[in-house]
DNA sequence: AACTGCTTCAACCGCTGATCG
DNA sequence: ACGATCAGCGGTTGAAGCAGT
């Protein structure tokens, strides 16, 4: 259950609230992402605030087209470990598994040839 | 130029596992 | 042991941009 009873904001970052979160958690760190919102000032939950500092905002993370070694190795560990996309981003520095996920979704689905994105009617839940 | 279908990607949703009291 | 809460994950959605007609 998300704590945030008052008007969550949604939908996408505005630069104000990418300084705001970027300084929050330069200032306090990563972790205790309950509280960022609040010390932050962000309209946000704490999942929206995690992803966004995950994703785009850590200044680890490499952005722009995929190299070749990278695709390679993606498509190596995708066939070791499956949709495990967080333990997959875990080896390649710098790309984060939201990224990972979405390339794969667009691009290597075609290219690996899985058919479609998922195998027909795989259930939303097959955990 | 306008319309339409496709692709990409940022963001959200719902769930599970871990932790704590 | 158990319920509540939090962190983290994978799947999905939807808007924007692009390409083709």
């Amino acid at each position: 259950m998300e704590s945030q009873l008052v008007s969550v904001r949604k939908g996408a970052w505005a630069p104000e609230e990418d300084i705001l979160l970027r300084r929050c958690v330069l200032q306090y760190g990563e972790g205790q992402w309950h509280l960022i919102p609040e010390r932050a000032g962000l309209k946000r939950c704490r999942k929206s605030c995690r992803l966004r500092w995950l994703n785009y905002l850590k200044p680890s993370i490499k952005r722009g087209v995929f190299q070749e070694d990278e695709v390679d190795l993606i498509i190596r560990l995708h066939r070791l470990l499956g949709n495990r996309w967080s333990l997959i981003a875990g080896r390649i520095p710098g790309r984060t598994a939201n990224d990972i996920k979405n390339y794969w979704n667009s691009c290597l689905c075609k290219k690996v040839g899985v058919r479609g994105r998922w195998p027909e009617h795989q259930q939303k839940k097959h955990r």
